[in-house]
DNA sequence: CTATAGTATTAGGTGAGGCTAACTTAGGGC
DNA sequence: GCCCTAAGTTAGCCTCACCTAATACTATAG
């Protein structure tokens, strides 16, 4: 049925997901240096993922000199490759002692060869997932991500408490910090207050306030649901 | 220090180490035919194995015409491939569900991409076994097996006991076969009669006997260790 | 001792996926 | 409105790992 793509153009489908989910837009710039790559190269391969080689439809649209967009083919793929890599993080980081960086690198490097067999046995050897440990979502097998309940913690209300269901996973340092503030997913976190000067928040974890960037407080989400329940639940 | 090989490199001296042990001459037919690949391509690809590009020697030595044989260089490549395919199929065979068909080809896919360090970690997670499910040595992280204590089935003396250590797992048939028997990896086995006709040993395994050919007997391994003691233990 | 079958090798070609160098285009400063 | 820089693209080249077709070698039957 499907001529299988290669890993190495699996990965540039999901680089470009993944470019597109944090930045909203997709230049050959942001692939070439996400993937270690000179611009020449992503040129090429975007020119090819563009093409409708099996009269299937292409998995990217290129505007050219104007930037890439996946299509609905190119995100299944995507998805699929990202599904993977999700289950394998968590498969090894349960299994063997490793630190997320560690996991991350090989679930990344191991995700376009795993078959699918082996992926829904891990998925289900985990109880069918639908998180990472940061809260990032895993695509379901048919390539489809549900994150209706997610809310930025930066529209949370003042005084109000919700549980941190997503932390940003891109930066290892940064995931350090959030972490040694507890601020991990599954953490009741309350805003105290919000810094009139500057795009500030005061934020209340586990009876500790810590002053958090706004910019970085758009990157965590909180559960939609949790946020009507507030200060009905405490932490230990 | 030293360039780390392709993915394919790897897998041809896996192969040939292969080869090389199960018929004791390694010709390019029996490579191509394993490998699924051409004679003309393995012939190209034996060519660079057997140049040192890097004046820390070859990987095999080459007599045209003649056969390949892995150098110890290429031996150590070919066992610490090895290492990682047979502790990975231990790992999941022993985390998930999988039959042996299964982890042995997902193991042989994704071996050339794990790290040394998650190597490390799975050979720690399972207690550092020596060999895997079927008593095939696993090399140690230095390259090596020993093998010192495995004795053909087909030299044990008639009316002896002894336990079995080692079954030939190429022929997946032949594997279930042994298995429908309990004829695996632990079984103690009894050599009950010689057939004077045919190369045929009678042997008694819980409490049931059965013909078997001397050619699979011969691939068969019993430990060196409990030749002494023989008689000496039942199982269950 | 030679013919021949079968195995191995070489020659030459292809597609994937990188590279550099040279070009085009878009967009901001003046 | 022009020009310059930065970004994107194209052209042309390379290596890897496969292929087919043609050639060379080996070993065996007669």
């Amino acid at each position: 049925m499907q001529e299988s793509l290669s890993a190495s153009e699996q990965e540039y489908l999901r680089a470009i997901l993944l470019v597109q989910q944090r930045t909203g837009h997709v230049t050959v710039q942001a692939l070439a240096g996400r993937m270690g790559i000179k611009p020449a190269s992503v040129s090429a391969m975007i020119r090819r993922l563009a093409q409708d080689e099996d009269g299937q439809g292409s998995y990217v649209m290129h505007t050219p000199y104007q930037g890439v967009a996946l299509t609905r083919r190119g995100e299944r793929v995507a998805m699929e490759l990202l599904r993977h890599q999700r289950l394998l993080e968590l498969f090894l980081a349960a299994t063997l002692d490793m630190s997320w960086e560690q996991v991350h690198d090989e679930a990344e490097r191991l995700a376009p060869f795993i078959s699918e067999d082996l992926e829904e046995r891990i998925s289900a050897r985990l109880g069918h997932p639908t998180r990472d440990q940061h809260g990032d979502p895993i695509p379901s097998r048919e390539g489809l991500i549900n994150i209706a309940d997610d809310i930025p913690l930066n529209t949370l209300e003042t005084g109000m408490q919700a549980k941190v269901v997503r932390v940003p996973d891109e930066d290892p340092a940064l995931l350090r910090y959030l972490a040694s503030l507890g601020l991990i997913p599954g953490t009741w976190i309350t805003v105290e207050a919000r810094n009139p000067y500057g795009d500030i928040l005061t934020v209340r974890i586990d009876n500790a306030t810590h002053p958090l960037a706004g910019e970085i407080a758009g990157r965590i989400s909180i559960s939609a649901a949790s946020r009507h329940s507030a200060q009905a639940s405490h932490s230990n």
